[in-house]
DNA sequence: TCTTTTTTAGCACAGATGTTTCACAAATAC
DNA sequence: GTATTTGTGAAACATCTGTGCTAAAAAAGA
C-alpha cells in the first residue's frame, strides 16, 4: 500500500543529522529546522518519524550513549573471554584500549564525546532526558567497573584495591580527559590523554 | 546632577542573576529577560548596564571564574607561606582543602560549578567566550600546579614524580569529579567526592 | 524651582523556534 | 487503472529571543 521507507533507518539517519549540527554548532543550535536541514529532510518529514522534538533528542542521546558502551563493550568481552595477559604492559594495554572507546581520540569519537557531554549536561535540568542520562551512568559504571575487576583479577595486581573506590576514581579520570580534551583539544591531544589513561591504570596495579 | 547607581556593584548584581537562573534553569534558559526578572530590574535597565547579551555573559564567565579560582588561591597562598606538614595526613588535608574550593562540596560552590561547567561548554561553540575560557583553563592549571609542587617538595613525598604529568591528571579527577557531582548529585555525594580526591593525593605521595 | 544627567521602563520590530494543520506525491494492493 | 496508506512539503500560528528606539522617572546641581 504505502511507499516504503524504512522507519528505523530514517530515524538513525535523523540522529545523525542531530549529532553533526551539535557537534558543529552545539546542542542550542540543534532545531527541528537546522536538523532537518543537514539530513537533507524538510521539516514536516522530521516531524513524521519523531512526534516531538522531546522524542527526537531523547532517541539521539540514547543512540549516542548506546553507541559509545557498545563500542567499549565489545572490546571488554573481548578481554574478559581471552586469558588475561601475563605481561604488565599487555594488561594495561588491553584495559586502556577498553576505555579508550570512552575518550575522543580521533574525529568520530571526537563527535561522540562532545554529544555525549553535551546531552549529559542538558539532561540536568532537562528532565525528558533525565531516564537516558540514568541508563547512561550504569552503562559507564559497569563498563569501567568490569575493567576494575579485570586489572585485580590479574597476579600483576600487586596491590590491594578497593574495586568502588578505584572505579570511581577511574570513571573521574575518564570523564575528566574527555572534557578537556573535547573543550581543549590544543592542549590536550589524543596521544596525551591516552599516556594519561595508560599511566593511572599502571598506577593502579604497581604499588 | 545623576541617580547615584554604583555601576559595578549593579553589573554584579546582574550577573548574580544570571548564575540564578543558569543554576535553576540551565544556559538557555539564561535569556536577558529572565535574568532581568530574576535580578527584580526590568529589561531596558539590564540593556543599560551592557549593550550586548554577549558583554553579560563574557562578565558573568568571567566573574565565575575568578570568583572560583580566588578562592583556592586563597588557601594555596596561605599553604605556601606556612611551613609544610610533617604529617602525611595533615600535608594531604592542608592540599585537598584547596583544590575542594574547586569542588561542588555545597550549595555555594554548588551554584559556582555548575554556572563553570555550562560555560565552558559553551565556550566550545561561542567564540566569544572562548577568550575567558583560555585564561580560565590557564588559572586552574596554575593552581593545580603549584599545589602538586607543594606535594613534591614535601619530604614526605616519597615518590618521584613527574609534576607536569600528574598535574594533569589531578585535573582530570577535578574535573570528573566536579563533572559526576554536579550531574549525579545523588549517587556522588559531597564527602564521597572529596574523599575521592584525598585518596587521590595520598596515592601520590606513597608508593 | 528649574535644569541636567543617569536610570528605568516600555514599545516595536525582525528573526527563530515548536507545533498544528492541510494539501500533495508516491508507492503498493486490489 | 484505482484506491489507500504512507511519506513529503509548506504555510500559518503563537511564543520567545535580542535589539533599537523613545519617553518617563529620579536624583543632584544651579
Amino acid at each position: 500500500m504505502p511507499k516504503i521507507v524504512d522507519a528505523d533507518q530514517r530515524r538513525e539517519l535523523v540522529a545523525d543529522a542531530v549529532f553533526h549540527v551539535i557537534a558543529e554548532r552545539g546542542l542550542t543550535q540543534a532545531s527541528l529546522r537546522n536538523v532537518a536541514q543537514r539530513a537533507g529532510l524538510a521539516l514536516g518529514s522530521v516531524r513524521h518519524y519523531f512526534d516531538d522534538q522531546a522524542e527526537l533528542m531523547e532517541f539521539a542521546f540514547r543512540v549516542n550513549s548506546e553507541r559509545i558502551h557498545l563500542r567499549a563493550l565489545e572490546k571488554l568481552e573481548a578481554l574478559e573471554a581471552e586469558e588475561l595477559p601475563a605481561e604488565r604492559e599487555a594488561l594495561v594495554e588491553k584495559c586502556s584500549g577498553v576505555l579508550a572507546e570512552l575518550l575522543p581520540l580521533d574525529e568520530p569519537r571526537r563527535a561522540d564525546a562532545v554529544v555525549h557531554m553535551e546531552f549529559m549536561l542538558d539532561a540536568r535540568t532537562n528532565t525528558l532526558l533525565s531516564d537516558a542520562a540514568q541508563d547512561d551512568y550504569r552503562a559507564t559504571g559497569a563498563v569501567v567497573g568490569r575493567v576494575v575487576l579485570q586489572l585485580m583479577e590479574s597476579p600483576l595486581a600487586t596491590k590491594v584495591l578497593a574495586p568502588v573506590d578505584e572505579a570511581e576514581r577511574l570513571i573521574a579520570v575518564l570523564d575528566g580527559l574527555s572534557l578537556r580534551m573535547v573543550l581543549q583539544p590544543a592542549w590536550s591531544a589524543p596521544e596525551h590523554g591516552l599516556a594519561t589513561l595508560r599511566r593511572h591504570l599502571v598506577d593502579l596495579i604497581t604499588p
